[in-house]
DNA sequence: GAGTGGTCTAGACCACACT
DNA sequence: GTGTGGTCTAGACCACTCC
């Protein structure tokens, strides 16, 4: 059983082949609204059942790339809008910008969980957490500060480990931890003085603040990161749907 | 054509009934990380297919309410966190928070559409717009500054109308207009010296800006709307996934 | 009426976790 | 091995839109 050649990629589900090849052949380069082929016509094209197709579609339309009109048909929303909402590390999401991520270590401190972030990792206030503090950037640009705690206990050594680059690669690479799902909250917050000064700001500009607690597969919690962006350089931009 | 009596409602499709029926016996009041019963046995206890309840379990997990982990089970993540992204009105919003909606109207204003509304509305820059400004309460206490715009020829007479209520049932009662999904840009920014005595916050004081762009379930555009949030009473909770 | 998306059935096999 | 969720098939009927 070999793949053909040129085929080097692991057997992706076909939900997701049809997916990338709808995005390609009609949502990529293609005016908005132009119509989709029916669901039947793309079954019969992949030789696949309608369900799946309707699974492929289904991934398009909750990215916020497609809408669909019962009775009517499947629409292109234009090729530029529409970041879904993914679970992204900042390196990750630099790159997927076309930029290269970096960051500047500020901090890494041993101390007692405290009580949000206890109960926040399912702590007791007085466990142990490690605390690292980083300045990230895209292109050298300062773009966010970000404070991340994790339990002590599951990251032994972390400390002697290089923080400049992505925590979740790190975090899979020497600990087998891989975050797949998290809560998120984001309020508008101001700078004081010190964090404008860290940002490249002027003082009491705008951020976005992002308060985070990640888990892994089994349900437990593996990090929680307050991340505070500057206004001028990160926002948020989704589709979202009527019942 | 009459309902059964006791029957208000109507019939909805079984998933969204079965995610209904989850919801109250394995989610709410539930602690966190409850398990629910195997997709074979659920199906099984409502009588549909696997499918059908794996679809209603689908919604669950994408309104950030459940976790899936594969040969493990399905686990409820608890019953407080996690607002999902839904299309909804600020009336609608504040009434699902147990509040009461009202509104003050600043200004009701026609004019032409310009350069970036012309662009959202997909109207020529001289065409007619109505905009609608409002500050916006719950319980009687400011929450948001609003400003709404609609092409002109789509909602004749609108000025005359009580615009105080909420918008989106105002369009659809009187001009058959339903927005089923839109485009949202949420960022932070800085209230002006006007803006936070609207408000009633300090001048300078943060706050979350979200622009929206809402579509009826053809395609076209029938608002941009560019809200205002005061940022001590106003966040955005919601739970992300990994691919 | 013809065509489209929306829902649903009754199975099957695979990948992964637990023990 | 057994049980779980993940994917997929090959149909069916309904609700809606457009002509």
């Amino acid at each position: 059983m070999t793949a053909e050649p040129g085929v080097t990629a692991p057997p992706r589900s076909k939900y997701l082949q049809i997916k990338d090849a709808l995005l390609e052949a009609y949502i990529d380069g293609k005016p908005a609204g132009s119509a989709l082929p029916p669901e039947r016509v793309l079954a019969a094209d992949f030789g696949v059942t309608r369900v799946t197709v309707r699974r492929a579609i289904d991934e398009l339309e909750s990215d916020g790339l497609v809408y669909r009109v019962q009775g009517g048909g499947t629409y292109s929303v234009g090729p530029s809008i529409a970041k879904s909402l993914r679970l992204t590390s900042f390196s990750e999401d630099v790159r997927a910008r076309g930029r290269t991520p970096s960051s500047r270590l500020l901090e890494v401190a041993h101390g007692a969980a405290g009580d949000e972030v206890g109960r926040s990792l399912h702590l007791s206030p007085g466990d142990g957490v490690v605390t690292v503090r980083r300045l990230r950037m895209a292109d050298g640009e300062p773009m966010c500060l970000e404070v991340c705690a994790l339990a002590a206990a599951t990251v032994p050594g972390l400390e002697d480990l290089d923080l400049t680059g992505s925590l979740y690669e790190l975090l899979e690479r020497h600990y087998g931890i891989a975050p797949t799902r998290a809560e998120q909250l984001i309020e508008a917050t101001v700078l004081d003085e010190h964090d404008a000064a860290m940002l490249g700001v002027p003082p009491f500009s705008a951020a976005l603040r992002a308060t985070r607690t990640s888990y892994d597969s089994r349900g437990g919690p593996v990090e929680y990161a307050v991340t505070t962006y500057r206004a001028d350089r990160y926002s948020l931009r989704f589709a979202v749907r009527r019942d």
